[in-house]
DNA sequence: TTGACATATTTACAGATGTAAAGAATACTT
DNA sequence: AAGTATTCTTTACATCTGTAAATATGTCAA
């Protein structure tokens, strides 16, 4: 048996079809066939195997309307974005995120504008952190 | 046909792997199986599939010694470090850079030291990228 | 040389993934 | 009502992954 990368883990296929029903949702299957046509050229049979496999692993949920079948996520961005970035985390970094972000600067020229909004990010969240200090966090926000 | 996550695109039992080749290399599948031996309970053919088909697919080498076959990584932990964030920052952030790091922010609870570690190394970067301000950039150290 | 080990090779198999053709059902048009 | 267009359902199939048993083969100690 197989763990399967826990929750929301995509696959390549996967993600493609799910940002196009994020930005469509609720969507038909027919819409996002349409939606891919141009980048991935996917037969209709092929993006309706591919949805219903994910409903089935939770990614998306449908319903029928009459004739229809309704599809719509079941995980947020925010969800799937985290999901992949804490793959990434563990197996590439073994949850040290530094050098992941280390690693992250490397990878690419970085503009001066993205490393200005970087510096901005970084220093929000340690005022942030600052500020609740004294507090048994834990718990906040985390409601994605 | 299928495009393979391109170059190094570790699953879960690759990373494990090449994660213990990394420690040991050069060796032999038996170190591997032991190595691994605690965390996975993998019986040897199974570690010896693995890496056989790593060596296919490029991300491991190996030659044989007389009797035995010595196995090397092929791919170096920034190699494969690098195609993983890749992987994510295409998929799941369509390349935006700062909305990753952002992300990865809310990912964890960060420590005040790592916050730090993190401000410090964007501070860097942001200090070379100004030294070499008038450069032509697009060639530099990226030889991994 | 004969076992006993250590190591390698072959073969297998279930489940996941990428990809889709063909056939069935429904709805829309004239 | 019949034909056409739309959508769904079934079935298929090759490849990849996780997992390993069984078998063979080379090595070394007695």
């Amino acid at each position: 048996m197989k763990s399967p990368r826990q929750p929301p883990e995509l696959t390549e296929a996967e993600w493609a079809i799910i940002k196009a029903v994020w930005k469509r949702e609720p969507c038909a299957a027919p819409d996002i066939q349409e939606e891919l046509a141009g980048q991935k050229g996917w037969a209709y049979s092929t993006v309706r195997t591919l949805m219903d496999r994910m409903v089935r692993k939770g990614y998306l949920v449908s319903e029928k309307i009459r004739h229809m079948d309704l599809y719509r996520s079941a995980v947020t961005p925010k969800q799937a974005q985290k999901a992949e970035l804490l793959y990434a985390l563990k197996h590439a970094f073994d949850n040290a995120l530094t050098p992941m972000v280390q690693r992250l600067l490397e990878t690419r020229e970085l503009s001066p504008t993205e490393l200005e909004e970087l510096e901005t990010l970084i220093r929000e969240r340690r005022k942030q952190a600052a500020a609740k200090k004294p507090e048994r966090r834990q718990d906040h926000e985390h409601l994605d």
